[in-house]
DNA sequence: AGTATTGTTGGCCGAATGACCAACGCTCAA
DNA sequence: TTGAGCGTTGGTCATTCGGCCAACAATACT
């Protein structure tokens, strides 16, 4: 606007995907207008056209950045410690702070994912899968300090404390009561030791968990 | 229901209610046009609108079901046992099946409420609640035999649950693997058991506990 | 039989949408 | 100073949307 040289050209495209996340995560992808992104983003239509060819092209570009930042989230997250356990629940943590706090990008990733064009799924499923493999690696390590259950399908755990802190950003609204930190430690700890107390744990926990294992082919 | 006087009424608006719930389901309510619903129902874009006044109208009318249909599928998986604890594990269930193969309508309800109206929003909200209420009944129960935790949030509790299970619906595919009641099965026990080893339980475990509770209101 | 009620038809309408573009200004290298 | 591009402008275009309705059909009631 104001300054010289190239004004936009980067700083417009981060306008553009911040305006549309913001929106896209408001009213959805197909209820959001490309006027409506554009105005948000202090432009006008024609030059959003000028940088994303189509209103998808958006959507994409918004959520292959949503991936980059929740994967450098989590990453700078579990650095402050070795401790394969302790990442994860580091880990939790930046998540639901970047879902709940950060930028709308993994918002719409997780919730408009039905709004992806056919051609372009592949594409993001591909980064998706990325990160998913991020945490399974994770939870691998974990598992590996032999602290946890032996008997686990890491893929389900995975989907399991996902859907926990992802179905958050559904009802979580800031400043009424807990942090989405408070949010995440606690669902760490729910998920770690269980809701049932110590004196009422059958004898045979082990076995049960053996055999949800192995139930797991049957129709 | 299958006698004749007016063949459609009913049978219609149900004959609509199912289309759109699919539709919903599968592009969300804003890339699902009105036309579409009704030749999906197998009649014209006037007769729905007979029926119904806007597609707003059916959105809310769908949601409205899947409210009732989740607090009867629960309702009636509970009924086998009189055991709280039990219970818990057996609306998860009910909860999960309805949600992956039963109708659309809990789906919708569930991940289209950003397409809500302004004005119908409140109604939806309320009846939503009473579901909720539902199982913080049940959770209440099962924390009043004495085998829970003592000191458990039990509205966070009943978020991390649904949360989990609700997320199941982003990526169950039917006949792939584990059934719904075995997922549901499968989570039921992550979250009574906790996923860490008997062995490496620390002994404050309780302590842990009795802290997230009393750690809520600070910013 | 005659009348009222209920439900359906198929097309119409204004509004809004996504995509598009020719003309234009600005910045900077030469 | 100049010219070549990058980036913007503001509007146009065909299409499609949701909502609507007057005429019609079918059924139920009297």
């Amino acid at each position: 606007m104001t300054n010289a040289q190239v004004p936009s050209s980067e700083a417009a495209d981060e306008r553009i995907l911040v305006a549309a996340g913001k929106l896209f995560r408001e009213k959805g992808f197909a209820a959001t207008t490309v006027r409506e992104i554009a105005q948000a983003a202090s432009m006008l239509p024609g030059s959003l056209h000028y940088r994303y060819a189509s209103k998808d092209d958006v959507l994409v570009a918004l959520m292959e950045r949503g991936v980059r930042r929740a994967i450098a989230a989590v990453t700078k997250g579990i650095a402050a410690t070795r401790d394969p356990v302790e990442r994860l629940k580091l880990g939790l943590r930046a998540h639901l702070e970047l879902l709940c706090q950060g930028d709308d990008s993994l918002y719409v990733l997780l919730y408009d994912f039905r709004s992806l064009p056919e051609g372009a799924r592949e594409g993001v499923e591909r980064s998706r899968g990325r990160y998913e493999a991020f945490w399974d690696g994770m939870l691998y390590e974990a598992w590996g300090t032999g602290r946890s259950r032996s008997a686990l399908d890491l893929d389900l755990v995975r989907q399991f404390g996902m859907g926990a802190i992802n179905w958050v950003a559904t009802w979580y609204r800031p400043g009424s009561g807990r942090t989405p930190a408070q949010i995440a430690d606690a669902f760490w700890t729910y998920l770690a030791f269980g809701l049932m107390g110590e004196a009422s744990r059958p004898a045979d926990v082990e076995s049960q968990f053996q055999e949800l294992l192995t139930k797991s082919g049957e129709e």
